[in-house]
DNA sequence: GGCTGAATGTACATAGGTGTCGAGTAACGT
DNA sequence: ACGTTACTCGACACCTATGTACATTCAGCC
């Protein structure tokens, strides 16, 4: 799915193969582990290959840090100006966008998370992006009614429960954690998600609740 | 505070010593960040030195995590077993805890969940900690009348919402986030803290709200 | 003032990472 | 089939880290 993309020439490297590899490599052991010698023995390449697609490494880390802000901040502020018909449909699509694989990616969210503790212009980026999203959720509840002082203290706590939730790297499989999803809506908006609300959230997030196993 | 301990010795190193700064290299640049080169060089010690006090660097890393729980796991547990007479003043507890410089952690709390991408085993120790620490939130939710399932996810949206803001990286000083503080209670808990409450609260924390700037 | 052991330093072996240069090789257009 | 371009690789120079062996120095105690 990632290897073979559409650009399929018969040479063995390419710019994306190592941007793929570099980006399984930081996802799970963090940027210290995106480095060149090892991405060339996992890819059975010559380590200085590299150098064709990539001026060094660092050139590498910028293009992983772009990567990151369209697999993240741009899906969640699609997210909050999904339509919706009520306050708790609309809470549902913020979830939804985090719940989907596909969407918010957030093993890759938590590596930039940790890498910003040793770089600080991935830093300022991180909490540039955080300013926004927290923004865009505020944003969202004051368009349903929410005053100032309520929709930004309600904001954070949507926001930074999924921060910890990223955080604590949990990986509990989609129906444990679906049983908590109208507990969550009801406390971060005060309303409880109707039956048929929650039906089509099920369906966006691509999940079958009557499906055994 | 931390250089000079009470173990004071004519010799210039000491155990406690190589210790202090491989935490603070570990809070602000990650695991990867304490090496013994660099200490050394921060110390103005030789290197070598640094094999008279511990065997190798996987020592001193261990002895860092040790230093982890009981700094973190050991101070939240003492605050949800404080004494309260209500529901939002056991809260405030909690809180409390969070904000207190000296109680939890937080900057190695953070260090420490990057650190676990790297390590299994530090992995296995946090995840560990994670289910101790909800599981005495929800004990003491649960003691003030909240059902199993609630207190679940209430415990999780509190836990969650302090590793998120962990996870932030947030410096926002304390006067700023007191007044979010209600807010939070509220939401936690449905109960609205009383202003004798705060004032307690305000007290414990080291705070005076009275004081300009 | 000299002994002793705790602490420090110097020198060496080893390992893994970066990046450059230049020669070689595979793919493709004509 | 041939040349050009796109890519690959090996060798080299360099840096930073770990850990060991051995020599040295210093504090504290007769």
């Amino acid at each position: 799915m990632s290897k073979k993309s559409v650009t399929e020439t018969g040479w063995r490297g390419s710019r994306e193969g190592w941007l793929d590899a570099a980006y399984d490599a930081l996802i799970d052991g963090g940027v210290e582990a995106v480095k060149i010698m090892p991405l060339a023995n996992r890819l059975k390449l010559s380590r200085t290959s590299f150098y064709w697609f990539f001026k060094n490494r660092e050139e590498l880390l910028s293009a992983l840090a772009d990567h990151w802000a369209t697999r993240t901040t741009v899906p969640l502020i699609a997210a909050t100006k999904a339509y919706a018909d009520t306050e708790a449909e609309a809470m549902l699509n913020v979830l939804a966008c985090f719940l989907t694989p596909g969407a918010f990616d957030d093993r890759l969210e938590f590596a930039v998370r940790s890498w910003a503790l040793q770089d600080d212009t991935i830093m300022q980026r991180l909490q540039a992006a955080d300013i926004e999203r927290l923004d865009m959720l505020s944003q969202l509840l004051m368009s349903w009614g929410h005053s100032r002082e309520d929709a930004d203290v309600r904001a954070r706590t949507i926001y930074l429960v999924q921060i910890g939730y990223i955080s604590m790297q949990v990986r509990e499989d989609t129906a444990t954690r679906l049983t908590r999803i109208p507990g969550y809506v009801e406390i971060y908006t005060g309303k409880v998600p109707q039956p048929h609300e929650m039906a089509r959230f099920c369906a966006n997030i691509g999940f079958d609740p009557d499906a055994d196993s």
